[in-house]
DNA sequence: CATCCAACTTGACCTACGGTCCACTTTATC
DNA sequence: GATAAAGTGGACCGTAGGTCAAGTTGGATG
């Protein structure tokens, strides 16, 4: 693991170059009005070195994305609380929401792009071996955010499907809509909405239909 | 608005031909393996007729999901209670997602493909006057849905944000993930969250952070 | 039934994009 | 400065959405 010839310098160079590239572009234009062509032109490289380094679209948009979400992840594990270990569920759950919405809102066109870059990926090609791409295809970044959501609910409400409502949770935020309402910049309104469901969740009556019932 | 000349016979033949086509296909395949030209393959004509009456693929795309989800727009406006009108909001409500999450586990590849479809359309050509397009790119079913939603949840609770709720429930079951569990069969698994989250949305004690306090 | 025209059909063709390949250049090491 | 591993670029490939002009056909009309 590891890694004693880690880059070369004119690789770094590159690799930042494209992140950048594609940052600026992310923040012009549509994620689907974007070629990997002109990724490679705005960075001012060829196209053979982006898919070089990142392996395909998705890749340099899961490279992208991680990057964002890099310090969240961390301000979770190892940060202090609300948002880090120590404080009750609920308001590391409620913390959370509101840092994801934040991430998503300054990342909403990346986020777009991630979706539609999970159209491609025929083939996962070489790779360093860097990347985990587990059976379905989701992003790294999605993995944690819905295991520490799912966490958190099962932990205050065990007898709810934690698990689901997480990705429930989750899928609000990335529906076409909602990104389209960050993208007017009502970030607050979403979040306050966002609790909103959240807190209800936790809040429920155990009511409904016990589980079990269906197929 | 009245149609004098409203299809010739081979035209009709064809264009359920092309509709049957891809449900078949739509149900044995991934929706981004399935070309157009498939299509037009399966349904027996040529690649042209099917643009001509669909104008692209996500006209296509559109079309079928508005014959599925007809029956329900119907049961909904015109049909009996706890679905059509004279229920309490939150029965409706409920048994409105189950009706949806009964459309949507019906027809998952469906959903799929108006995503990705939406990548696509870079000009949305001419087509016949009967596509209303609206400024998003989202179908028209969805409007429907989120219209209900939304009334059926400000009818109820008029201090809550029925407008960003609706979009956040109904984001939810699009979700890949959330897609992927139907596909899994377990329908019934989302039905109850779903009903967990709308339960406790509309239950929510109105606590919180007042709006207005962020930015 | 013959005529006619607009609607319809078709498949070759165009364009664009993701991804691959490999000959060539650069970096870092000794 | 020689050398080999790492990196680079851009021509090239296959595919798929969409277009179009030329030909075909349904059906209304007299």
């Amino acid at each position: 693991m590891a890694e004693a010839r880690p880059e070369r310098a004119d690789a770094a160079r590159n690799r930042r170059a494209i992140l950048r590239a594609t940052e600026e572009l992310l923040a012009r234009h549509r994620p689907d009005q974007i070629s990997m062509e002109q990724i490679a032109a705005a960075a001012g490289v060829g196209k053979g070195t982006v898919f070089h380094r990142f392996g395909s679209r998705m890749g340099l948009m899961v490279e992208l994305m991680r990057e964002r979400a890099y310090a969240l992840e961390d301000a979770v594990t190892t940060g202090p609380p609300p948002l880090g270990p120590g404080a009750p569920p609920e308001e590391r759950l409620m913390a959370f929401l509101d840092a994801i919405v934040d991430v998503v809102g300054r990342n909403k066109g990346l986020l777009a792009a991630l979706g539609h870059a999970a159209t491609a990926a025929p083939r996962p090609a070489r790779e360093q071996g860097e990347h985990r791409d587990e059976a379905g295809g989701e992003h790294p970044l999605h993995r944690f955010w819905h295991g520490h959501i799912s966490a958190l609910i099962t932990a205050r409400r065990p007898d709810l499907d934690g698990e689901l409502l997480a990705h429930i949770l989750l899928g609000s935020i990335q529906s076409e809509p909602v990104l389209r309402l960050l993208e007017r910049g009502e970030t607050s309104r979403l979040a306050a909405s966002l609790r909103a469901v959240a807190a209800g969740v936790l809040a429920a009556p155990a009511s409904g239909d016990p589980p079990g019932t269906s197929a």
